[in-house]
DNA sequence: CCTACCGATCGGTAGG
DNA sequence: CCTACCGATCGGTAGG
């Protein structure tokens, strides 16, 4: 990957952010690389290969972010530290995730049935993680792991939204993350 | 508002939220009514107001969700009823609650920033009924009511990707709210 | 609600 | 990397 073809990745990334996929012409890529429309077809073969590359960037970078979760830690510190990997990911990159969490939806086959493979294994890490605490004991025993998965992804899907680049990540996914542990109410639960 | 006009609303709210605003042609919109595309611009002076139309069709529907909330009704029973309102919204109108909740930003001014002023006010009215419940000493009292109302509006803005309108949707909300409520964690939580 | 049309812009290509 | 161009489509309008 030449250099110039990376600064056009990361301008279709930004631009597709700002303004959507159908939202950017090439016109808009150009210009935001200084160049005329026409020489951006010796960086890319069409708009779409660049949507391809970044819903590529930003499922890698989410991908790395599970694996930097160690092994060998307790399975609730595992769940924290995922979070905040995934956030960090958000807040570091943050017009490939965007791309990523909304744009993936103008991808053509092959590619678009490809995406949703990959964004369903990453879900699957997800629970996979969860299982994992609940069968070492670490999670209520009626919990709804389902619904637990689900509200944790809601959060971490959504943030690319409200997370700045500038904020402190890791304190925010922990912050989250105490309250997905503990819940919100003022007395101890009941003990089933 | 003509039966005729009122069908096109629906219409755009649909292929706004499959297709996207960008990705929508008027003559789309014509081949979803039969008719000729001219003949739009004897219901709607622009695409642009059909997207305002839809936009607001969502606010509404948001917006009476949370009137529905009883007032008598208790702190933690009055978030739940909130939860329950906001996601049968989006599974009974889920291509304007989609448009709301992914399409507004291409709204130009000044309803873009009316917009705004209107979401704001649509959260601010969540973070009333956590603090009323905190005030009611319904929540921990060391509870981080920000990042409270931040996750459960993630679970709320996230949910038009895979709430689908077939589903029991009050139940689901009461799963989530159950989690909300006390928590993932194994074994009572430290009191403060 | 239709036909016929407007200028502007779209993604992409040819040839240098 | 540029100029010049392609056919197709865009949102929107005029006149009926």
């Amino acid at each position: 990957m030449t250099p110039r073809r990376t600064a056009l990745v990361a301008a279709a990334a930004r631009l597709f952010a700002e303004r959507g996929y159908h939202g950017t012409s090439m016109a808009d890529l150009a210009e935001a690389l200084g160049v005329q429309k026409g020489s951006l077809y010796s960086l890319t073969e069409s708009k779409q290969a660049l949507l391809v590359d970044v819903t590529r960037d930003g499922a890698a970078a989410f991908g790395r972010a599970l694996d930097s979760v160690p092994d060998e830690a307790e399975p609730l510190e595992r769940l924290r530290r995922a979070l905040r990997a995934h956030l960090e990911v958000v807040a570091g990159q943050l017009h490939a995730a965007t791309v990523f969490t909304r744009e993936w939806r103008f991808l053509e086959e092959p590619e678009l049935t490809a995406f949703r493979v990959e964004r369903r294994r990453y879900e699957e890490r997800w629970r996979a993680l969860f299982r994992e605490a609940s069968e070492r004991g670490a999670l209520r025993s009626d919990l709804d792991v389902e619904a637990a998965v689900l509200l944790v992804l809601s959060a971490a899907n959504w943030a690319y939204t409200w997370l700045r680049p500038g904020a402190d990540t890791a304190s925010l996914a922990d912050r989250f993350f105490a309250i997905l542990l503990d819940g919100v109410r003022g007395y101890a639960p009941p003990r089933s």
